[in-house]
DNA sequence: ACTCGCTAAGTAAGCGCTTAGTCACATAGG
DNA sequence: CCTATGTGACTAAGCGCTTACTTAGCGAGT
């Protein structure tokens, strides 16, 4: 009991601090963030981070393989919720795109931090955005066979559908006057057009 | 003729500063790379990028400036190039996706570095920023106004165009098989039938 | 029941190093 | 001599991370 206790308690702080890392590298960047803000924003002394991660980069590297995870989960999820290629990239790209927007501050950081990953850490997930891609291409390359879609170059094509959902989270604000859900459905249906469906 | 000789020397020298500034604001981002890092890259010391700049974030303030003023430039002459909305818009996405591949470097700095910069240099380059957003709609809305264009939502379709192309600052390599103009054909295309012209 | 030693969580202080920026000085052209 | 251009040596501040230590809860031995 009080071991489950203690567990989950320890589980608890390392949340708060993945959460406060999160906001803080993807308001400042995770070079112009310090490990004393992330510490600060935890509520904790700055020495505290380093009982539960090993170093800055490791926040980096778990917040960016997650994210990148939960989105190819939701990508290979839409991909196979449908045998009809119209259905089945509507659903991607509304998921995609409304994602984008309800996490822009993680998924700003699984865009725009690749770079301060270490070699190791991004190999891992440069990995599991090709499988994103691969997802994606498949269902509109499905399109094309069936006849469903028409677009002279479909990698080209693909390219923008990504695109398109990935800069949601650089110009998402929370205030802002669409909701994830509005951002979804348009977009999916601009990108039925791009792909010449309809 | 010396005192000229002199000047342009210096100003080729500030160009030096610029070019190493942007190759290593793009490629690491304002807060991960160093002052020595720009000076090396330049072929100088240390201090000479102080003998030509007031400081590190005003290289980032000049590099950011420019670029946004280029791509005003080129979105208004894009917009006035035609009376026909189609046209216009085709020729508007077509330079600014090109544009986005052959400065990509730039262009990266211009779209995800704004964070770095001073409350007042922010400010006026956001004024420029909102320039080019109000040039596309205006384009936009005389193409749903002759009829030419058709779509729900003309606000969204808007700030998916500029997307479709700020993105390409993102994923674009040097070494891809795709030219800047074959995007930039392809991608005006895209933009035509999200804006449901044709 | 009651100490005792063990462990995990957390901190204050600060180490070693790097950072942006400065300054006294050297050099060269006029 | 004067000004513009550039440098090596430097500094104050801030960085990621470590260390020595405190605190609190736990089971084991008696």
């Amino acid at each position: 009991m009080s071991g489950t206790t203690d567990v989950s308690r320890a589980d608890a702080t390392r949340a708060r601090l993945l959460e406060a890392a999160t906001g803080a590298f993807a308001e400042k960047g995770f070079h112009g963030t310090t490990t004393r803000d992330i510490a600060t924003l935890a509520g904790m002394s700055p020495a505290a981070l380093y009982v539960h991660h090993k170093s800055k980069e490791e926040l980096l590297y778990l917040i960016s393989r997650t994210g990148h995870e939960r989105t190819l989960a939701l990508v290979e999820a839409a991909a196979a919720s449908s045998e009809d290629p119209v259905e089945a990239l509507r659903r991607l790209v509304h998921d995609f795109a409304a994602d984008h927007a309800v996490t822009h501050t993680g998924a700003r950081i699984v865009n725009y931090e690749l770079a301060a990953l270490s070699p190791e850490h991004f190999a891992e997930i440069r990995a599991i955005r090709q499988r994103i891609d691969r997802a994606l291409g498949d269902v509109v390359e499905r399109g094309l066979a069936t006849g469903a879609f028409d677009t002279p170059d479909p990698r080209m094509a693909g390219v923008a559908l990504l695109s398109l959902g990935i800069d949601i989270a650089r110009w998402y604000r929370d205030d802002g006057s669409w909701s994830p859900q509005d951002i979804g459905a348009r977009y999916a249906e601009m990108a039925l057009r791009i792909v010449g469906a309809g």
